[in-house]
DNA sequence: GTTTTATGTTAGAAATAACTAACTTTATTG
DNA sequence: CAATAAAGTTAGTTATTTCTAACATAAAAC
């Protein structure tokens, strides 16, 4: 599979995020989530599910597919990666940390989110 | 000044470097360093000339103005800031880290390059 | 249960940034 | 200095991502 875009893993792992509290995400609560229109929201939830990464019945909630899942996870455990680092070896603020930390999830590469899991242990 | 895009950074960024050899920059050598093509490069010249941040007269090296120049170094520490943070404590592979610098000195809060400043001393 | 509000969708437009291909200018070299 | 190579430019296309505005459907409130 492709690489996804940086837009599309954030639609994802907004979508990840928001089922954590309630089965599916709303179109109006992922739009909310990343500052963007219902427009835009609906015109990337097209785009995943083309990718096979959501299920994008009309009208109705979005639902992660078991891959879309995996790949919500693999950001989201980027991401703690990446606070621990900032947190407890740089010593950042915590609230500058998880922004910091939200944005350099979609940029880093593996070898290097490897090289800190090495460092941490 | 409106805030420069990702891309438009890794341009002047670029055309800083290749500066620090010799008087301006080549469009076939920064779209080399880019991995882009020479009529990419060329646009993305257009754009940095009319912020006023190059000088770019055809046929002819590009030319940092000084509020470009200002710019690309404050970019080039955080470039150099996180690549060593990489390197010489992440020891990643410093081909990869360079890679890795040059996303996420885009994102990175003032905060965080502060921090890992302070961790390196 | 109709009306109102919220939510979701679609179409069309704009901005950004990349490309290929054709062409022009400058530099190199024989 | 003419021929060739390298570098630079331009035009036109494509893809991505966003927006606004108009419209459709679902949920809520009265």
């Amino acid at each position: 599979m492709k690489k996804l875009t940086y837009t599309m893993e954030n639609y994802l792992e907004a979508i990840y995020v928001l089922s954590l509290e309630e089965e599916g995400a709303r179109v109006s609560d992922i739009a909310k989530k990343l500052g963007v229109t219902k427009a835009s929201t609906n015109s990337a939830m097209s785009t995943l599910a083309e990718k096979g990464l959501i299920i994008n019945e009309k009208y109705k909630k979005v639902i992660l597919t078991p891959a879309g899942l995996e790949l919500a996870e693999l950001t989201s455990k980027k991401h703690e990666t990446i606070f621990k680092l900032l947190t407890e070896v740089l010593k950042v603020d915590p609230i500058i940390a998880d922004q910091d930390a939200c944005q350099i999830e979609h940029v880093i590469s593996n070898e290097t989110i490897e090289a800190i899991r090495s460092y941490l242990k």
